[in-house]
DNA sequence: TTCATATACGAAATCGTTTACGTCACTTTG
DNA sequence: CAAAGTGACGTAAACGATTTCGTATATGAA
């Protein structure tokens, strides 16, 4: 069913009809209802391609997510995140276009969906330091919301992230206060933007209070189960190893725990451990009382709040770019405790 | 840049220059050349939603996630097998649109897709038994493929889907084999097909080798690392506890020795666990050696064969259903042993 | 030379909407 | 009572491609 027929048997123009569906005052209550009722009885929904085109929207915000080529890795937060941000969309009459693309040829699929006009908008994910993407889609006239930021960037532009540097300033203020002096970290990749806050927060509170960091304590890599594991292993096994340790994901302390009990250590008593919790739904971190300690912020709520940004800078092209800074709450679990005498 | 500016630039009719850039044989080698330099260098791509209208095609396939309702949970697997899908897809001139939606009203995303003409075909996940999503999508003449199967179901349909009966045949009877007779099986929801199959396998090699199946030692719910705790805790703590367990992922497997360790035992030595792993990106189950033994099929390559299917279902309307059963292969790895002597 | 056949290109219709202008029959107003 | 609104609807032109017919020129055969 098109507007054609639905007019023709309607005994109306299609101006009319297309008129009574879209809200426009020009038409009587009496005909509007009469058209409604006809085109609920046939389940007629304008077509997207031919109102994209008469109105030279999209009607759809891409997303673009990187796969690292090295480790076909996906960040796993992105399923919830687009959970929360398709709410949103559908619920603003928005599609969702997905793009999975290796991070080498990113940038010629934000210049193909701008060339295709297939989306009003874009977000970006995982963005790196310095990200080459802003200064591209800014160059391109593509609108955009980062989620997270890119440090070194200086060009103004939208963004919703997590306050990292405070939450890992928190996370080993917390640590320091139960004693702990060896602090190590488990972090995301060197290069992403959260990875880097996050060991810059770490780094700050370490030196405010007089510890100096070791680079032995340090590693990143790609957030898998696998890595938090050998970390940790590697690091138990060191001469002066780590009471404490803060990793980045949920994934990365399940690698922790492995190795931590693989040591015959306990954790919570021998070693102390605090995640970042994104919440992930398939990965709640305990129920009333967290079984890690934990910074935790909801990346579904991101996903929500980026979604409702986005859209609303699509709606007001001369908007001023936006920022929202989500704070994480630290959540106290049973993964922490004093720190042990060695 | 249009089709329209790009012919006034070459001095062409649009005809032509389409004609040129779809490789149509009626255009000399020599303006070919030239016409495809000419839209390089602009970098011009045909609208999607223009080329959309006039093919009578979407040039997109949609995914619709389902998200349970109650406790708000999507299956981890799901990035993994876009990522597959996707890749299928961009190859071919593809888009993927996503829509995240509660399980309650997916029938009404499936109509809307169909009547807004955004898509050539939809790729139903998650499959239930009796799925009525099924006769629904044939009824409403939307292509479509399933991730999985529907027990219950007779009308033909195309699916791509793991062998988990004979998967988790395997698996039992393997723990069998090293002497396990107490095995306890930590499944999907009930309702879902996979968990129905997996059960079904599980079952059947007990009963063959003359074991009765205990429902202490059978759960099923959400797949996440809590529900594996829990359901291992509890079943730890029968008197007649069981010596083995098997688990539908490698998220409820985390759960599940959590709970072993918590309870000072030995995984592999104390309690066998067998999981059934989908090869996610983020949760490698270790290097050379896995760590859990485990029914493995990789949801990637699962992701990128129904892409296939589909679009070959598309191109060629009068195709006839196919189907693909993959089949698990079952790696041995550090988390199984012969039967403690209790 | 004349007719048929390629070869290479163009004009205009089409897809399903939205929307800038009309139009026409009634009020209302001065 | 004429002029000016206003309310309700219609005509036709976009939007940016593809595609159905044509058409003009060159080539080969009779």
């Amino acid at each position: 069913m098109n507007l054609k027929q639905l007019s023709l048997e309607l005994g109306l123009s299609q101006t009319t009809v297309s008129r009574a569906l879209n809200g426009f005052p020009e038409v009587s209550e009496a005909t509007r209802n009469r058209v409604q009722l006809a085109a609920d009885r046939h389940q007629y929904s304008p077509s997207t391609r031919a109102k994209g085109l008469a109105t030279g929207k999209a009607l759809a915000i891409g997303h673009v997510i990187p796969v690292s080529t090295k480790h076909e890795t996906m960040n796993p937060i992105f399923g919830d995140f687009i959970a929360g941000a398709g709410e949103t969309y559908s619920r603003n009459g928005y599609e969702m276009l997905l793009s999975i693309v290796d991070d080498q040829s990113e940038d010629d699929v934000y210049r193909a969906l701008k060339a295709r006009r297939s989306v009003d908008g874009v977000v970006v994910h995982g963005p790196r330091m310095d990200d080459p993407r802003i200064a591209l889609l800014n160059e391109i006239g593509l609108p955009f919301v980062v989620h997270g930021r890119a440090s070194g960037v200086t060009a103004p532009y939208s963004w919703v992230d997590v306050n990292n540097r405070r939450a890992f300033n928190r996370a080993a203020d917390f640590l320091i206060d139960l004693g702990h002096r060896r602090i190590g970290l488990i972090n995301g990749l060197e290069g992403m933007d959260f990875a880097h806050r996050r060991r810059n927060g770490y780094m700050d509170t370490l030196t405010a209070n007089g510890i100096a960091a070791d680079p032995a304590l340090m590693r990143s890599g790609e957030m898998t189960e696998e890595f938090g594991y050998t970390s940790t292993r590697d690091m138990l096994a060191l001469r002066d190893r780590p009471t404490a340790l803060m990793t980045s994901s949920m994934i990365l302390a399940m690698g922790t725990r492995r190795a931590i009990e693989e040591a015959g250590l306990t954790i919570g008593r021998d070693v102390s451990v605090i995640t970042h919790d994104d919440e992930l739904s398939y990965l709640r971190n305990g129920g009333d009382v967290p079984i890690f300690t934990a910074t935790r912020s909801s990346v579904r709520d991101a996903g929500r709040r980026l979604a409702e940004m986005l859209l609303a800078d699509i709606a007001n092209p001369f908007s001023q770019p936006q920022t929202e800074l989500l704070e994480a709450e630290l959540m106290v679990g049973q993964s922490t405790g004093p720190a042990p005498h060695l």
